[in-house]
DNA sequence: TTGAAAATGAATATTATTATCATAAGCTAA
DNA sequence: TTAGCTTATGATAATAATATTCATTTTCAA
């Protein structure tokens, strides 16, 4: 089993709610956790039936559910009508630039702008457990 | 009738693509050019019904895919299961915070933040045109 | 070990989106 | 203006993804 701390995330999530470690769960999580792409349910669950055929659709989708209220997934929607959902890096690198002409993209992060992002959340009564950063512009070569 | 440029955008998109001006197209664009929310398909139909209670739920659906194919409208998913159609900004640009439990949407916006965008695009030589900034946590109800 | 609470998985229900089709309305040419 | 063709409309149906139900199984604390 890989992905230790985001298990123990996990883990210490469920606690907090009362909720139960079952083998399942565990798997699609584990599963989830080493994917680097944005999945679907559909994807995960054939994933997931390679080694574990008999888990149900509905058990992914409530883990999913369940990863995603913790901040161990963001559920995105790029317009082909299924929800995808993004695994966090292990390095918290999430932010990205994007030039509009070549489409290189650049990862960078600033602990200041992370912190400002906290106190407007803040300001609106929210805590933030997540954050997607995209900027869009000219790279060197392209400006 | 408000929102003549918009409205002028629209005529000629329509223009360039042999279809037609109709009253309810108008109505229906007017209508959305005047909100200042992200508002769902249903909402609309809601509001556009109320002077014209006989139009229909597919003819604000299609006159919404035609505005955000010419670029008057940003169709946007915030995790409600809805698809929320996003009026352009006269005053600019706002970013959001999304509540990963009960889906709540607020905007805010930050001059600090854009500011620290910039500089750290400019770090990595990149000259920033555009940006999107969301954040996911819990809203004061659900933490 | 036991029993209450929660999870599972198959199936079903619900919901949003997209397509269909008969009729109505807009547009162009004469 | 009108005839005739094209596109739009609105009611409804089809599709597809998401959410829920429920009988059974599993977990975990006492």
């Amino acid at each position: 089993m890989q992905n230790l701390s985001k298990m123990d995330i996990l883990k210490s999530y469920l606690e907090t709610k009362g909720l139960k470690s079952t083998s399942q769960r565990d798997y699609i999580a584990d599963t989830f956790f080493k994917t680097n792409t944005h999945i679907s349910l559909d994807e995960l669950l054939k994933k997931v039936k390679r080694k574990t055929p008999n888990i149900g659709y509905a058990t992914v989708y409530r883990t999913m559910k369940l990863l995603t209220e913790c901040g161990l997934a963001i559920a995105r929607q790029f317009g082909d009508g299924q929800t995808r959902y993004e695994n966090l890096p292990d390095d918290g690198h999430h932010d990205h630039i994007i030039c509009i002409k070549c489409s290189k993209i650049c990862e960078f992060q600033n602990q200041k702008i992370e912190q400002l992002q906290a106190e407007a959340a803040k300001k609106l009564g929210f805590t933030v457990v997540n954050h997607k950063l995209e900027l869009y512009g000219y790279c060197s070569e392209c400006s």
